[in-house]
DNA sequence: TTGTACGCGTTATCAG
DNA sequence: CTGATAACGCGTACAA
């Protein structure tokens, strides 16, 4: 026994097939009565509306916006700046009334792929040489695209972010605090999952990575790096323990590139003896509120995440409506915490 | 000027629509020769395949499986267990090329709902009331439906965890180690957020948490009820100072419904310049691994979390597929960290 | 306010 | 291996 459709609701209801689709799409004043019985119609038939399938042929639309991450998906949410973006995201795209369908960006995967989701728009998320694939799919179909925190073509709006100079920011603080020795401990600078003190020729090909540490370089040009292998708290507590192994280097202030890892370097100077700030002042990035750091407040650089999200949303959605999109370069705003103080012995310094 | 369709590329090969159709899907073989000449026709037209619209249309499938959380959508991911569990949800819908569709159910939103979106079937998470309107509309849709933790009707394939049981082993454990004076901190009782000591008379509406709870009381009937308003460290934390208050009532063992609520109780603990295990033992559940928590290894339940996530994507694969899906019940292993040990006192306790 | 007519772009089916 | 045909279920000019 076949489903309903829209045409049986109007037969039984006794009027035009178009009359019911008006009923149901709203686009056109019906009279209360033929309302009523296609109403009626419906209810009786187990109609529970238009067939979205045929519904977005029609229209050319499908009510779906594509997020395409660079890893997997789960590893996706583990960082909050991703998340709240994601929430500023479904915010932005709201008044299309479209839904977010989550796509990882290897074009072999056998899941459903750029290519053949019905998507209206895409945006893409991150800054790999993966992306580049999947943007010109995306181009290739016609689809309109945002890419957030990566670096497309000119023509693809862009949201993005005043890493370098935020950075610089922060690092310049730490710098008036006195402090000389400081160390840098960054996000990954590849695709691949590599940890450690980061060469001089290292090839960073993550924007976000390269951009904030440009920004620390400008005040700190020959500040120690130690390449994180992600954006979690157990990696800024190896880092760490490397920068606080070794006494005689060990850098009176840390420049962590988020706000996980800046935690994590805490809980490693306290597992050090040392204290924060008093002993060694630590920096992030991202001002989030990090699960169970207090007393602490981080000295950080707070950037608006969800509203980067939103900004992307209102973009596809100008887009798919017809219009242009520009860039937008969001900023961060520099939040002092109680985790940077001057440097040990410094005048002023406690002790 | 109009897209390309399967038409024009079929008319500019000099072959039939089918023909076309049947190089891009390749559900038939083709000869080699027609093959290259309606590829290259379409490069020429700048084809880039079917559209997903029209094809989804025809097949009566979109390749769209919606996941429906009851939380505002960055919340969802907030939680690793949910995480974890999406991981294996694509996975488990992988075999059927589909993506998933991010979806809340607030009816009443704007946003894409369960009414438009174009969906092949959906997953229900959590186990709140209002879930029970979203199912009754996705039925009324003759959509297939999961749902993974919570109480849908008989005939809802649901994807369970012995949670009872498994609090029950956590609580047993405990009182084995001589423990008397015991009190829970549970995760939400509903869909408020209220914090505080659970009353009496309190009504529980989430199924997780009555069921854990529930498993705790077949150990310790009398156990003083704390209750979070999510599961977070911070949560834990506050409630941990809560029990850690009063001196004379202060428990000598806590079972924490999360490992991250479990946590935010033993930061509690050091805070209020206690052991742990030695003055007071705490245990958790999930099972995840909590990041920054070391050198801490909790005494938890592990959920197989991404394996729920598989068997509900492998139940609506079976059942868009036309077959049954059965509900299935998952077990969680019991983990003893370092985080329990003897009641302080206790013939064997340290000091 | 309602009805008529048509096409959105594909793909199953089945015959050659 | 290829081609003709017929839907899939709906929205929307346009005319009445």
């Amino acid at each position: 026994m076949r489903r309903a459709t829209i045409a049986d609701v109007a037969r039984e209801a006794g009027v035009s097939p178009s009359t019911a689709s008006v009923v149901f799409s709203g686009k056109t004043p019906v009279s209360e009565a033929t309302r009523g019985r296609v109403l009626a119609a419906a209810a009786s038939l187990g109609y529970t509306g238009p067939d979205p399938r045929a519904a977005s042929l029609r229209r050319g639309r499908s009510g779906i916006v594509g997020v395409v991450f660079e890893e997997y998906l789960g590893a996706a949410f583990l960082d909050p700046v991703k998340t709240l973006m994601m929430d500023g995201l479904a915010d932005g795209v709201a008044p299309l009334g479209a839904g977010l369908l989550l796509l990882r960006d290897d074009i072999a995967g056998s899941g459903a792929s750029l290519t053949t989701a019905p998507l209206d728009a895409a945006v893409l998320i991150g800054c790999s040489g993966h992306l580049r694939a999947s943007l010109d799919v995306v181009r290739a179909r016609g689809i309109p695209v945002v890419v957030v925190e990566g670096d497309a073509g000119d023509d693809v709006p862009r949201i993005g972010l005043d890493n370098r100079e935020a950075q610089r920011q922060a690092a310049s603080h730490v710098c008036t605090l006195g402090h000389r020795r400081v160390a840098v401990v960054a996000l990954p600078l590849s695709g691949g999952w590599e940890r450690g003190w980061m060469p001089d020729d290292a090839r960073i090909t993550v924007d976000v990575t390269r951009e904030r540490l440009a920004g620390a370089r400008e005040v700190f040009p020959d500040a120690r790096v130690w390449a994180a292998a992600g954006s979690f708290i157990a990696e800024g507590l190896e880092a760490g323990r490397a920068l606080f192994a070794d006494e005689a280097e060990r850098p009176t202030a840390v420049l962590a590139q988020s706000d996980l890892l800046a935690a994590g370097v805490i809980r490693a100077a306290e597992e050090a003896g040392l204290r924060v700030p008093e002993d060694v002042s630590v920096t992030g990035f991202d001002g989030i509120a990090v699960d169970g750091l207090a007393p602490y407040e981080l000295t950080t650089l707070h950037q608006p995440a969800a509203e980067k999200g939103r900004a992307a949303g209102r973009a596809v959605t100008a887009m798919i409506e017809g219009g242009q999109a520009a860039s937008i370069q969001f900023t961060c705003t520099f939040r002092e915490g109680n985790t940077t103080g001057p440097r040990p012995g410094e005048p002023g310094a406690a002790r």
